[in-house]
RNA sequence: GGCCCGUUCGUCUAGGGGUUAGGACGCCAGAUUUUCAUUCUGGUAGCAGGGGUUCGAAUCCCCUACGGGCUACCA
C-alpha cells in the first residue's frame, strides 16, 4: 500500500460550466487533502477535442476560486508534475498504449466507427446489446486476427486505428471503495474491450487518467459515482502496467439528484425551479443562453460551501454550520453517505441567511452599496449601515436589501393599491396632517423622541394606533414593508418625512 | 435488456441487534413584535414490502419492489 503524501486531483473536462455536483466533488477533494497534510491538484481532462467548449477552463478556475477551494498545483500554477491538461500531454500515452500491446494486454483495432454502429444496430434489431469484448473480437477487425505483416501494413498506409484494452475473460475483480466497501465485478459480466487510445492520437479517458495518475503521484482518486462501473477497468490497467503497488485508493461519491422527479440534477431543474446550479453565471459562447450562478443570485461561497458539504456528507454531530477551515480539520470519507441526495434549493436558501446574518452591517453595507450606485442613488457609507442595520435580520441575500429599503433612498413613486385599500379611510388625510404638525414639535429627530411625541398626541386624541399608522407607514414608504415606523421617520429626516406625508395626501386624497 | 450501487419523516441526515427512532430544512400552530418580517416555543411527519436468523431486527441474511449510475474512438 502507498504511503507517501495523499494527493488528491479533481480532474473536470472542460466541455461547459461547472456544474454544483462537479464543485462538491472538488470540495471533497480539497477537504480531504488538508484532512490530511496532503495536496490537492487540478487536471485538466481536455482529451476529446470535439467537446472542447472555449471559456470552461477559465471559469472552472475562476469557480474554485470564488469558493476558496485553490489548487495547490495545476494549469495556470505549475507544480513540479506538470503538464497539467491533458492535451499538452498528448506525447505521452502513445508509449504506454503501445507498452500494453506489447505485453497482450491490448490490441490494435481497425474496425471504422461505422462499422461498428452497423453491427450495434443489427445487435439492437434483435433486442441484443453488442459489445466490442470477448466473443465478438474473434471476428472482427483487429490484430488478435490479422497477421502481423498486414497490422504493420494497415498501419503503414495510414489506415485509422485505436488501440483496445483485451479484457481478460472471467476474472472477478474485487476492490474496496472507500465509501461503498468491496466492490466486485466480473469481467466476461460487466466489461468490454475499451478503446484505450482513440485513432486521432489522443487517449481515452480511461488511459489518460490511469497513466496521469500514476505520473502525478495521485493516491487517492474520489470522483462521481458515474465512474464506479470503470473502477475494474481502472484497476485492470494498473496492473497491466505494472503499477499494482502504488494503484491510487478509490472513493465513489453519490451523486445529486432533483429536488423533485427523477434523475440527477441538471442545468434544467435550476431554470425550470429558479435556482442555481452553478457556482458563477455563464454564457454559453455558442447560443448565448445564460445560467444562473449563485454568486450572482447573492449567496456567499462560504454559504454555497457549507451547503455543499452537508450534501452527501455528516460530520456524526448535530453541528451544522461550518467553515472551510472547520470542515477541513474533520472531513473524512467514512462519513460520506452512500445513497444519492437531492438538492433542497430551501435549505441553501438558510444557510446564506445564517451567513448573511452573521456578516457586520459595515461589510453588508460595502456590498450593498454598489447595487445602490447601479441605480444611480450615492448615500453615505454612514447612512447604508444605519439603513442596513435596520433591514439586516429581515433578509438573506445582499440582493434583498434594496427590496427592503428602496425608500430610505427614494420616495415612493407610487402605493401599493391594497393597502390603500385597507388603510385608506376618509378621515386619514386630515389625521396625517395633524401628524404632520406635530412632528414639527419633536425636539431631537430621534426614533424614541419622535414616537414619545406621536403616542402622547394620539393619546390624548384618543385616535387608534393602527388607524394613523399604518396609513402613515404608507406615505413613507409607499406600502406596508419596512422596519419600525419611527426609525423610517428618524432615518428619512423631519423634512422628508413631512414631505412624504403631504405628497401621499394630494396624491391619494 | 445486462452490469453495478443504493433505499430511515416531503427533503438533508443521525442511529450498525434492546432508543419514547434524534437533529436540521420546509410546513402548521401559539407567543412576542400595534403592520410585514425577525425571534422564541410547540406540533406534524419516517425505518419500501415480504421472508428468514435471533429471546429480541430500522440495524444481520435472502427475495421482491422502487430509485440511481454505467452500458461511445464523451468525460
Amino acid at each position: 500500500m502507498n504511503t507517501s503524501k495523499v494527493r488528491v486531483r479533481f480532474a473536470p473536462s472542460p466541455t461547459g460550466p461547472l456544474h454544483m455536483g462537479g464543485v462538491r466533488t472538488a470540495l471533497f477533494n480539497y477537504l480531504f487533502a488538508k484532512k490530511n497534510d496532503g495536496d490537492f491538484i487540478l487536471r485538466i481532462e481536455d482529451t476529446d477535442q470535439t467537446r472542447f467548449v472555449p471559456g470552461a477552463e477559465e471559469y472552472i478556475i475562476e469557480s474554485l476560486k470564488w469558493c476558496g477551494l485553490g489548487p495547490a498545483e495545476g494549469p495556470g500554477i505549475g507544480g513540479e508534475f506538470g503538464p497539467y491538461r491533458q492535451s499538452e500531454r498528448k506525447a505521452l500515452y502513445k508509449g504506454y498504449a503501445d507498452q500494453l500491446v506489447k505485453s497482450g494486454w491490448a490490441y490494435i483495432a481497425f474496425d471504422t466507427p461505422g462499422e461498428i454502429d452497423a453491427l450495434r444496430k443489427e445487435a439492437e434489431a434483435k433486442k441484443e446489446t453488442f459489445s466490442y469484448a470477448i466473443g465478438t473480437r474473434e471476428a472482427l477487425n483487429n490484430s488478435l486476427n490479422l497477421p502481423e505483416k498486414e497490422v504493420l501494413k494497415k498501419i503503414e498506409a495510414g489506415e485509422n486505428y485505436v488501440i483496445r484494452f483485451k479484457m481478460p475473460e472471467d476474472v472477478d475483480v474485487t476492490e474496496e471503495d472507500l465509501i461503498r466497501g468491496q466492490v466486485t465485478f466480473n469481467t466476461t459480466k460487466s466489461l468490454d474491450d475499451k478503446v484505450l487510445f482513440k485513432s486521432d492520437g489522443m487517449p481515452t479517458y480511461h488511459l489518460a487518467n490511469v497513466v496521469d495518475d500514476h505520473l502525478m503521484k495521485i493516491t487517492h482518486v474520489i470522483r462521481g459515482e458515474e465512474w464506479l462501473p470503470s473502477m475494474p477497468l481502472h484497476v485492470l490497467l494498473y496492473k497491466a502496467l505494472g503499477w499494482e503497488g502504488t494503484m491510487p485508493r478509490f472513493a465513489h461519491l453519490p451523486l445529486i439528484l432533483k429536488p423533485v422527479g427523477k434523475g440527477k440534477l441538471s442545468k434544467r431543474d435550476g431554470d425550470k425551479m429558479g435556482f442555481p446550479v452553478f457556482p458563477l453565471e455563464w454564457k454559453d459562447p455558442k447560443t448565448g443562453d445564460v445560467s444562473q450562478g449563485y454568486r450572482e443570485a447573492g449567496y456567499f461561497p462560504e454559504a454555497f460551501i457549507n451547503m455543499l458539504a452537508l450534501l452527501g456528507w455528516n460530520p456524526g454531530t448535530e453541528q451544522e454550520f461550518f467553515s472551510l477551515d472547520g470542515l477541513s480539520k474533520i472531513f473524512s470519507l467514512d462519513r460520506v453517505v452512500k445513497s444519492g441526495s437531492r438538492f433542497d434549493p430551501e435549505k441553501a436558501k438558510w444557510f446564506n441567511k445564517h451567513y448573511f446574518q452573521q456578516k457586520a452591517e459595515t461589510e453588508l453595507a460595502r456590498l450593498f452599496k454598489p447595487v445602490l450606485n447601479g441605480k444611480g442613488i450615492s448615500a453615505s457609507d454612514d447612512k447604508i449601515t444605519r439603513v442596513v442595520a435596520e433591514l439586516k435580520e429581515r433578509c438573506e441575500f445582499v440582493t434583498d436589501l434594496w427590496g427592503q429599503s428602496h425608500f430610505f433612498f427614494t420616495a415612493p413613486g407610487s402605493y401599493d393599491e391594497k393597502t390603500v385599500k385597507k388603510r385608506w379611510k376618509e378621515d386619514t388625510p386630515e389625521k396625517l396632517l395633524a401628524i404632520a404638525d406635530i412632528f414639527e414639535t419633536v425636539g431631537d429627530w430621534k426614533a424614541d423622541q419622535i414616537k414619545e411625541t406621536f403616542s402622547a398626541f394620539m393619546n390624548e386624541k384618543g385616535w387608534g394606533f393602527g388607524v394613523v399608522m399604518n396609513p402613515l407607514r404608507l406615505c413613507l414608504v409607499g406600502g406596508n414593508i419596512g422596519p419600525d415606523l419611527f426609525v423610517i421617520c428618524e432615518l428619512l429626516g423631519r423634512e422628508e418625512t413631512i414631505s412624504r406625508i403631504k405628497t401621499a395626501i394630494s396624491t391619494l386624497k
